[in-house]
RNA sequence: GUGGGUGUAGUUCAGCUGGUAGAACACCUGGUUGUGGUCCAGGAUGUCGCGGGUUCAAGUCCCGUCACUCACCCCA
């Protein structure tokens, strides 16, 4: 036997149950999205690398060291994606579509790759679901953008999760704030590496988890308190808006976003029970990428969601998630003749929409059986010489074992009643 | 990239101060020749992560290495 060959390192498999949890988590949290209009967009998983060096920003640690970056065969310089965003408004330049009636509504969903460490709810290659609305600047959109995450991830069932929001100014007000903030850090006692992150991204200095740190900041100049009167009340109304969507959140004036287009509204979803890798999704406002990217300028607001740290987020409340059952019916054949019966009905099954599977590799009747039990599915029906001469069969419901007899014509309307009623 | 922890059956793990490999669950077969879950009986399963060292003897001690994992950092 030769040696195994293992999945790359921090690449999560998703297989059996986890397989179906994770279909199921990902299609409660783009319900809502589909429910509020929002079309769906594929998008290429290696773009460009300049594209991530422009939009992202060379300075965040995303694409100054998180990225993997190669060099395809005409040697051009190919990343594999790291987040969505900026490979959305890519296409929306390149085709034009924001030539159209906006704003422009796209939704993606898809995996995503970063070089970092692994670790619990920290994968190299991640799921991630978003969207993005660009093209008009309304406190309404901000709303609606925050209230479909907000959706998606009560769609799952997690009650535990806290939604935090600030703004971080606009490029009127903020670098004003910035420079209040690098005076403030400068006077602290911090180390080396601290200082250098102040110099690059000061407000990052705001969520440093060390005491020694925090207890330094108390007084430290926050970007709520010194926005201009656009952005004050661009915010206000996204609040007024929120409460109308339902939605509830915390004001998170120390929050801080490692991306470096993000302009006013922003917000991230955190899960309380997951240990060091919390936030289950975020995003904001990006103002000026468009025209970053040679394109309009056009504002926009998005988010991506994490799908596999939402499934760990969904495990840890205890959810019950997904459909464990494979089937609606299992078909046992036992002999050659009733082998051949036996397919031509399960097509006919599926054809009628019944999730049908039946016993492969003529195992017995016993483990048959078993595989159906395994399967979860909802009802078996075996088939021998007796109902080859009968054309009649007996559908047994797993769940509590009562059967009921059926002609071959209408077994899939019988099965769909004995499923249906309980 | 920096630290800590852990590598033994498909899975979760036990294996004492070194003496030649175990449990539970899962899997297969049968008890019940045509009806699952429970029960009973039986069966298959391992380069003890890899390489080297110490020793009469290494899963066990030492060194190295790789992998996994948690945390820092960062983010979904």
């Amino acid at each position: 036997m030769s040696e195994i060959i293992r999945a790359p390192k921090g690449v999560p498999d998703y297989a059996q149950n986890d397989g179906i949890e994770f279909l199921a988590i990902r299609d409660s949290l783009s319900e809502p999205i589909m429910l509020a209009g929002y079309q769906y967009i594929e998008l290429p998983i290696y773009e460009d690398t300049n594209l991530y060096v422009r939009g992202v920003g060379e300075s965040t640690d995303v694409v100054s060291k998180e990225m993997f970056t190669f060099s395809d065969r005409g040697d051009r310089s190919i990343t594999l994606r790291p987040e969505g965003t900026a490979g959305v408004m890519r296409a929306v330049i390149e085709h034009g579509l924001d030539r159209g009636q906006l704003p422009v509504k796209l939704w993606y969903a898809g995996p995503f790759f970063r070089a970092e460490r692994p670790q619990a709810g920290r994968y190299r290659q991640l799921q991630q679901i978003g969207i993005e609305a660009i093209g008009v600047d309304d406190p309404a959109l901000d709303a609606e953008v925050i209230a479909i995450a907000y959706k998606g991830f009560k769609n799952v069932g997690l009650k535990n999760f806290t939604l935090k929001l600030t703004s971080l100014g606009c490029a009127k007000c903020r670098p004003a704030y910035r420079k209040l903030l690098q005076e403030f850090l400068a006077k602290l006692n911090l180390d080396e590496a601290t200082r250098a992150r102040a110099s690059i991204n000061p407000l990052r200095v705001l969520d440093d988890k060390r005491q020694e740190v925090q207890s330094q900041l108390a007084d430290a100049p926050l970007q709520v308190n010194y926005l201009c009167e656009e952005c004050i009340s661009h915010y206000n109304q996204i609040r007024d808006y929120l409460r109308l969507f339902g939605v509830q959140w915390e004001e998170a004036p120390r929050m801080v976003r490692g991306l470096d287009y993000y302009t006013r509204t922003t917000f991230e979803f955190d899960h309380p029970q997951l240990g060091a890798q919390s936030g289950i999704g975020g995003g904001g406002r990006y103002d000026g990428l468009m025209s970053e990217l040679g394109g309009q300028n056009l504002g926009g607001i998005g988010f991506g969601l994490g799908v596999d740290r939402t499934l760990l987020a969904a495990r840890a409340e205890g959810l019950a998630i997904g459909d464990k059952s494979i089937a609606d019916i299992y078909l046992i054949p036992l002999g050659d003749a009733a082998k051949n019966q036996v397919i031509e009905l399960i097509s006919q099954l599926r054809t009628n929409g019944l999730r049908a599977d039946m016993a492969f590799g003529d195992r017995g009747l016993k483990g048959s059986m078993k595989s159906a039990d395994k399967l979860a599915a909802k009802c078996v029906v075996v088939i021998g010489d007796g109902e080859l001469d009968s054309k009649i069969v007996n559908i047994k419901r797993m769940a509590d074992g009562k059967t009921v007899e059926s002609s071959f014509e209408e077994l899939d309307s019988n099965i769909k009643k004995l499923i249906e009623e309980k």
